[in-house]
DNA sequence: TTGTCATAATGTATGACAAATGAAATGCGG
DNA sequence: CCGCATTTCATTTGTCATACATTATGACAA
């Protein structure tokens, strides 16, 4: 059983959530400035202050908002955001800049997938393994364009379970919240060959135990990676080190 | 104006998001288990249902439980958990094993860092570097150690700062919660002037606009980093390629 | 400038009802 | 009597409405 519709039969409060969420991430608000009242929310969204006031905590928890008496409920500076929180994420990828979002995030994952590798290679138990050798085997034996980007997905994310140290963890589900937004980043057919070598040479790395061979490994899978990024979706995905121009 | 006391004059749903936060974190309720239902938790903590279901809220928000009718609210695996919420952090750098996950954190910033210096000599605007600097000048005209240590604090976050890219930021909040609970990563007198030397390297390599030396500038200043870790808090913080043997 | 106070916003408490769901009770056919 | 589907029931979260407490802002006055 599926749910029928994408929004739909979700609670009240995380709607109210969700367009409180977006409008901040997507500057309707502005930093520094103050929502309405939340009784004027309660009219505009026709819910009871309860729920608003719910949806107000929640987004406190992630660092968008903070609310005083009688001053009311501000808009914290973005450097304070809990930018990796999967919500604060889905808010940015809704916007209309999500290229440059998906760019952003994939410098992060550079940075961090090889030293994740890395550490899987020394500290991967043998059901970590098991893990990122089943993504590899689902990206073998994938039918669909689907299944092998869910195998793909697999793969990543146990590699970042398998450095056994849970704050790269949010790293990984950064991926299918990402993935899920856009799905784009298949990999179309004709480099799968490839790309299956590539894989296969990080979970060898891993397997050995040999830390630099895997932090190496992904670094030449993530150089592709990005290169097909660039071909599919524009030069928003080009590596770092050639922009040597100081800007503003 | 101060706040006197650290923990007084806090909100209530602060203070039982804390309480019901923490035992999670510890490990109390153990994941899959569920929560006492909610007007048992208004008696334990002798307040409103108000209180404890925004409370529930803020918890949901950071992923750490999810909550049915019925069936009542449950602790969802760790592997779901927003590990980099400020909140969460504390949470765990309050249990007993703090220098476990201080090192893990270490792990963490070793991997983004050395990135994050490097896209900061291509991304940086001039008031970044500023920061940057600022930094700097402050570890060098500290008198007090606490000082010098804010100043080391101040530099590194202007770096994640400087990539411009904001998924990088939430690492640096990192650092405030984890200084702020162990204060002894301080610089030791003794090691101030190489450790000043380090971090004009990082600097000026910025300033030049060079990635790769800002990159490698920043490795040989986290392995020393690592060292001083080592010495003081213990051999957890060892550098990640030393040890090769699979584990379980 | 300083102190006081009114006021408007969030914070907390309470009680009621709706909705969902897991489990027990029930009914039916075998 | 047993197995299985169905119904009913009870428990827990979800939502609403209202009242009052608390706090900080901004105006006013000394």
């Amino acid at each position: 059983m599926f749910q029928t519709s994408n929004a739909l039969r979700r609670s009240v409060h995380s709607q109210v959530t969700d367009r409180v969420g977006s409008s901040i991430v997507r500057g309707e608000i502005g930093v520094g400035e103050t929502l309405p009242p939340e009784m004027q929310i309660c009219e505009m969204m026709d819910v009871s202050r309860t729920v608003v006031r719910e949806a107000i905590r929640t987004l406190t928890g992630k660092g968008l908002i903070e609310s005083r008496p009688k001053s009311g409920t501000r808009v914290r500076p973005p450097e304070q955001w809990n930018q990796l929180d999967p919500d604060v994420l889905r808010w940015h990828l809704e916007s209309a800049e999500i290229d440059r979002y998906l760019a952003k995030l994939f410098q992060l994952r550079s940075a961090v997938e090889p030293a994740a590798a890395a550490l899987a290679a020394t500290h991967a138990a043998e059901d970590d393994i098991a893990r990122i050798r089943a993504g590899c085997d689902g990206m073998d034996a994938a039918k669909t364009n689907e299944d092998f980007v869910a195998a793909d997905i697999a793969f990543h994310q146990a590699i970042y379970f398998a450095t056994r140290n849970e704050f790269f963890w949010p790293i990984a589900q950064m991926f299918e919240i990402t993935l899920r937004q856009s799905f784009t980043i298949a990999a179309t057919g004709s480099h799968r060959p490839r790309a299956l070598i590539e894989h296969r040479a990080v979970l060898d790395a891993i397997v050995a135990g040999d830390a630099e061979a895997a932090r190496a490994a992904t670094v030449v899978l993530l150089a592709h990676s990005a290169h097909d990024l660039v071909r599919i979706r524009g030069r928003e995905f080009e590596t770092t080190s050639e922009r040597p121009g100081r800007k503003r």
